[in-house]
DNA sequence: GGCTAACCGAGACGGTACGTCGTGTCTTCCC
DNA sequence: GGGAAGACACGACGTACCGTCTCGGTTAGCC
């Protein structure tokens, strides 16, 4: 009748002798511990199982410690997301919707395998109740919509598109695109459905090399 | 993060006597009146607050009788939303970035003046963690992005598309933004913007008038 | 802490189609499958897993059904023991120590396996917090009391008892011995010891045939 | 056979703020206010009144602190119960009757008085469908037998009682009678007839001044 | 032969309690 | 003063059963 404690109790791996003060200042080892072990959990058990006393438990650490050095739940899952993302760095191929279908395709890819989805997953959904994560995760779109942004300058230097265009919208069609994917568990996808999805952003930004209206008909 | 309980309690407004049973069968009294309570805690005290129990409170319903029609908070989350959002019926202009500007302006217009848009972000969060919610969350965005495919289907068949430009993709990249902006709390946006953007996307999946290459190989 | 619901589901057998009223007035089937259902749902689940609502169940019949003839648990539950004890007749051993090894051997035997016991210890349940049962009970003891007095009485007829004792104590004591076992739930009882037992309930009351001492000093 | 529950929420009397924790330790005070509220609310409400809920709102008491250190209703009310009963100690007398009488005597009395007789009563019948009560209740019973049997033990030495009889076997039908009186709500008995019944017992097990057969055949 | 009355099944309803989980605060003891 | 430990009040979770109610359908007896 007791709850399913078997998954954070199990595997402490190495250390058994819990950590002790450092004196008085924060302890570099408890912080780690904790971190670490949020990352697991939210890895092993989803947000649904993300919780300050199941991290607590996993961390062998206090409850308090960890409201000391975080205000909560939003908190500890950023600190963790900033962590674990790695900086990619992409390869500008000359064509765009590659070099879109690329980043994209590497994305969601990393979303579905390593789990690390569940970790942005959560920080969206604490995102819609919690002002500080929802601040955050505001920012974090800009960066990383600002970063392809940064993909779609350089194709607009070169003529890829056309010179009025807001390589920021571009930018933020596929950013959205993506985001959207994970939080609706959709992130398996074709790589000709995804490069259609990404020429369609891409032509739609294009230089025309003709005559085209850029809108058939001014209202 | 736990909820103001002093909101639900008061306010019995009308009625004081507990509606009954009227039978082996749903009292569409008694569903109104969970629904109206529903509604009425989230705009209150928002997700944080929204628990089956305040809702039960207030409506002076028992538990068991909410958890007889809907299967958890995310359930009764979706049947609120459904509820408020209005039926809105778009014009065919004839035009689909127009169509899709207004359609998408409605959407994020409705978010945010409505209390609905945080009634649809606490679907989204609860989707993260509840495997029902999730599944009607995809459920909802499919069913949403065939509506405007529907749009682009038409626009298809009087030529304003590609003939081998499947709808869907480029319904999904409008839906896609729409959501995004609104789980990104950046429901604001100036209607020059928002029409530049749906054309991008109608124009990315527009039929050529002439043959243009608009990405150096066609595999 | 709560009772199994897999059992009573189960295993209609017979009928599929519902019992129907037979006009204004009470339907002898209705009644039988109720009596039956409660002793089965007691015999398999046990006093925990007996509720109105698994009769009801188990009998398929609406609950008000129920209430209509039974004002509740225990009203039921003692029908169900005043049709379920056999009349046990006991033979005349002439030796009382025997008899009485005999029936409370019979009597514990009896709750053990057929898990009678189960019955009737849910009746001395309910009769705590049941003022009906209560008195059911207690006439219930009388009644049972005297039944085995009727046995010392024909003993103390042929001498086998002191003149001066009254029977009824001498049954009280063999029978409260008996109760104390099923609702202790120490109903294994050797016979030996058993035998031992209702040897010292006897020769405590028996006739002296020399001149013992009542009591060896009076206080 | 629903509780009353208007009785509760009244009467804070004293305190209003809530007991806070005093370290990593079982809080006295905590424990103090959850046996004074259980043992209350039993005598207000009675057994079928008395809930873990009831309990934990009259203590202001959280319900996981009480399901920290109690298992549930039954365990409760053993701890309740043992309070309740002062620790009598009884004179050896030097008569095993008047010993018993004295004991019996007492019990049925403070049963009858006292309200303690309720909570044991409830105690009797929790355990008839909770598993780990029923233990508790029998470890008690064989508890309770053993510490009159020690009395008896005491008899056998001095000579009162057959050596070749089991003490225990004296206390059972002692104990028996008392607790059989308590759940048929017969505690009421006059001292006579008390003596009269303690004397069969003691007499039965009596060492025999000279060979007497009771019974036809010793075994 | 239609009307009424009561029965019966079904199951919804407002409730209360169950036993578990997580929250954020607290205190104590050890370093 | 940091940190582990864990108690504490609180409140939500989802489920079970309570006893009452209304329904639709049935049958019997009365007018």
């Amino acid at each position: 009748m007791h709850a399913p404690r078997f998954l954070e109790t199990v595997m402490q791996e190495g250390e058994n002798k819990p950590r002790r003060s450092i004196g008085a200042r924060r302890n570099p080892e408890t912080e780690e511990a904790i971190l670490n072990a949020a990352q697991e959990v939210l890895q092993e058990a989803g947000y649904a199982g993300f919780s300050i006393e199941a991290v607590a438990r996993r961390a062998r650490a206090g409850k308090p410690t960890i409201y000391r050095w975080w205000r909560g739940k939003g908190d500890l899952l950023l600190e963790v997301y900033r962590r674990s993302k790695g900086n990619f760095r992409f390869p500008d191929t000359g064509d765009l919707a590659e070099d879109l279908t690329l980043f994209v395709g590497k994305l969601l890819g990393h979303w579905r395998t390593n789990r690390s989805g569940q970790i942005f997953r959560s920080i969206l959904a604490e995102a819609q109740h919690d002002e500080i994560t929802a601040e955050a995760v505001a920012d974090y779109f800009v960066d990383r919509r600002d970063y392809v942004a940064g993909m779609a300058e350089r194709a607009q230097r070169r003529g890829e598109l056309a010179p009025d265009i807001d390589p920021k919208l571009v930018a933020e069609l596929a950013v959205s695109f993506a985001w959207n994917r994970l939080f609706t568990h959709r992130c398996e996808i074709g790589e000709d459905e995804l490069r259609a999805i990404m020429r369609i952003i891409v032509h739609g930004a294009a230089a025309k090399s003709a005559a085209i209206p850029s809108s058939p008909a001014r209202r």
